[in-house]
DNA sequence: AAGTGTTTTCGCGAGCGCCA
DNA sequence: TGGCGCTCGCGAAAACACTT
């Protein structure tokens, strides 16, 4: 008996427009006040999964009521559901539509290995106090009946509205800036820690870029990291396209580049979508010895396997576009920063940067 | 039935950063 | 300064779909 995952998104849009009405109105709603302590601690809470747990397993009490919403991995027996993709197919996929601060998912951050929502599994988390939080909602949710279940429901998303309302971060917004202001720039960005995102940014808006200045006919096009790229049958981090050509196909990274690398990207990607040009990007790390032989050797057989750092390979472009060029490019990286994807960290980082730059 | 490709499900391992 | 919880990138295995 799974949970239909098309029911569960339109009913979470249900209850978060009544959630949402019931922020703007200033209405209090009705609702217990131990509830509301719960509330309090699961949202003062620095760790994001307790609360978006919680999201799912409500969504899943109101949804089937046979449900043992403690058990949120489908082998846990026969009440039990599968909590992760509910999370990952509905839940989260809503919280960063509606630019509410979350996780990238919860059942892989803090919920791991067929978690079950009981006081033993709080041992291994670092905030005991919002886990217990955590099963006192969890608890109430289990004893209420449908109506009360669905006010609770509601109650929750009323917090998340709250608390997206508490922690937009505006990026600071730069006009213009020298070659050597940008050299400073991206070197420093680069030293972010991001998980490989700003490289892939920076990337896709340097080629947009190039592809406004020069008004080329170009597609660029980048996909999510976590997204699994094998089965999405694109060819890498970033592609770009030129009608149904792929022109050019970026492999961006962070780690330094092994052969072990080279070779298996050249085996799924560039065999099996006959990519004709194939670019490895890379930070902070050289490429190792071994995974530029290999590459040397995909070459002579025909291939076009090449190795570039993306900082110089920036900064070159720019120097050749000129003043006009590099406005752009500033336009393209706020646009990519400026979206629900990038974590809060990672934009306080580019503000941080900025205002050392320009500042005093 | 067997082969081939795609989607779903679940979690590993490494690295970051907080905290003592 | 080292331990450990939290994140993230990546991919294996199972399930499913669709041909041959």
């Amino acid at each position: 008996m799974g949970i239909d995952y098309s029911d569960a998104a339109a009913l979470l849009d249900d209850l978060f427009t009544e959630a949402e009405v019931a922020f703007q109105t200033q209405l209090p709603l009705q609702i217990d006040p131990s509830i509301e302590k719960i509330a309090d601690t699961l949202f003062a809470s620095s760790t994001q999964s307790y609360r978006e747990a919680l999201l799912g397993c409500a969504l899943a009490r109101l949804l089937d009521q046979s449900i043992n919403i403690r058990y949120p991995y489908v082998n846990q027996g026969m009440y039990a559901f599968n909590g992760r993709t509910l999370d990952e197919k509905v839940v989260n996929p809503f919280l960063h539509d509606r630019l509410i601060p979350s996780s990238k998912g919860p059942y892989l951050a803090s919920f791991r290995r067929s978690v079950k929502f009981t006081p033993e599994t709080g041992g291994g988390l670092r905030d005991k106090e919002g886990y217990t939080a955590f099963l006192a909602y969890l608890e109430a949710l289990e004893n209420a009946d449908v109506a009360t279940a669905r006010s609770l429901a509601i109650y929750l998303l009323f917090r998340f509205v709250k608390l997206r309302d508490a922690s937009t971060i505006p990026l600071s917004r730069i006009s213009r800036l020298s070659l050597d202001q940008f050299g400073i720039l991206l070197d420093k960005l680069l030293q972010v820690p991001s998980g490989g995102l700003l490289p892939v940014l920076l990337t896709v808006a340097i080629l947009r870029t190039i592809k406004s200045y020069f008004g080329l006919t170009w597609d660029v096009q980048w996909q999510d990291i976590n997204v699994a790229d094998k089965a999405s049958g694109v060819g890498g981090d970033v592609t770009v396209m030129q009608g149904d050509v792929m022109i050019l196909a970026v492999e961006v990274t962070e780690r330094p580049i092994e052969k072990a690398r080279v070779v298996s990207t050249f085996n799924t990607k560039i065999v099996r979508h006959a990519i004709a040009d194939y670019l490895f990007i890379y930070a902070n790390s050289l490429p190792t010895e071994e995974a530029k032989a290999a590459a040397r050797t995909y070459f002579s057989q025909g291939h076009e396997v090449n190795f570039l750092q993306v900082g110089d390979w920036i900064i070159h472009n720019l120097g050749t576009i000129g003043a006009k060029g590099r406005g752009i490019f500033i336009q393209e990286i706020l646009a990519l920063l400026d979206t629900r994807k990038v974590p809060a960290t990672v934009k306080v980082a580019w503000n941080d940067i900025v205002r050392q730059i320009v500042g005093p």
